[in-house]
DNA sequence: CTGGATCCTGCCCGATACTG
DNA sequence: CAGTATCGGGCAGGATCCAG
């Protein structure tokens, strides 16, 4: 891990957290404990040694911890890696107010899918339900509570509303349930009134600068 | 800027904020508008053709202005990049946490100790002061409001206070004013009572487990 | 099968020199 | 003042191999 030689909170942070992979690897985590391997497959084209070489670093920084787990191992935050996560959610909010559609190539992954349902929670006090999301290829599911929520990557059984399409992201930021449902970018199972409830407990902005 | 090929907003956040210099660099920009060279002599070590291009992506990603102001360019936050002012502070503030003394070859610079105090400032209402800080080679200076602050790199005229030296971390972390002035790590020129607002209107915890 | 380690290739970083 | 040019070295990327 290279430094910056700068006596710095920032500088010090960026030692651990500005590697290549990093962010990403924390997000997964942010999610839940994972194992090397479901670490690997849920973070397309990252090379193992690169994961190896990036837990190391956050398990020296504490961020991370290595727990023997039957055949194996596990990985998750420890308490101080767990403080970045309202951190790592507000700068996920941050770069995806400019994130529109998906650019070529680019797609999501379920825990990145369900870290933004994490980053997405509005303060905003419902009735509980579950939901599972699905965007491209990736699915997460949701069980809101009436001030907070819990994530999880895949599906759930018997959800009480299922949405996807590519019409999620403009539905997370303008709320409009009538043209999302109108539009056919939305896939919807569950009553529309639910859907009304979802888009109260899940908004993301969406800057009008880069709507195509 | 080699991306990840996830249509995620971390991931998205990662590709412009997650190479090497660029947290620092935002750091600086935090402070106040800088020329190139000072950006270049103000964080030592960067090679000055990184320098161009991490600032050429953080423009084009529409974090950092461009402006020509007299002979040469000035590079400043945007709206959008100031919105990260929070964000980069709690990291700030996150890894401090973590960090006692200085290690080996470890200096701060001045707009590092500027945004130190930026990150520092707690919600106390107190009577307004002026504050120079210097630790090891860098100066800064703040402008203390009842509830907020203002910062600058370098020295100040006629400062309320005056405060430095190798005890300054132990007394923003503890607090403690007459343990702090009686062990000889500060040094310190103004009236004992300013100080006392001072450790009221910045604080930065220190884990025990750090300590050495 | 999990959890890596090893090896090779290529590109980006880093350092220095140089220029409009 | 504000960058560009150039070149060497070291990490990243990708495939493969190995140990428990």
């Amino acid at each position: 891990m290279k430094t910056y030689g700068q006596y710095c909170g920032l500088a010090r942070a960026a030692e651990v957290l500005g590697e290549r992979w990093t962010l990403v690897i924390l997000r997964d985590l942010l999610v839940g404990p994972k194992r090397f391997n479901e670490l690997r497959t849920g973070i397309p084209g990252i090379p193992s040694n690169i994961l190896t070489t990036r837990l190391g670093v956050l398990e020296r920084a504490e961020v991370v911890e290595r727990a023997v787990a039957g055949r194996g191992v596990v990985y998750r935050l420890s308490d101080y890696g767990r403080e970045l996560e309202p951190i790592l959610l507000a700068i996920g909010r941050w770069a995806a107010r400019r994130m529109d559609a998906p650019r070529e190539g680019e797609r999501p992954t379920d825990s990145s899918l369900a870290a933004a349902l994490l980053a997405a929670r509005t303060d905003t006090t419902v009735e509980p339900f579950s939901v599972e999301v699905a965007v491209g290829p990736a699915v997460a599911t949701a069980r809101v509570g009436e001030t907070g929520v819990s994530v999880a990557e895949g599906t759930s059984p018997d959800p009480d509303l299922r949405l996807g399409g590519p019409g999620m992201r403009r539905l997370l930021a303008d709320g409009d349930v009538d043209a999302a449902l109108s539009s056919g970018g939305i896939d919807c199972e569950g009553p529309t009134s639910l859907v009304e409830e979802f888009v109260r407990a899940f908004h993301v902005p969406l800057d009008a600068s880069v709507r195509e």
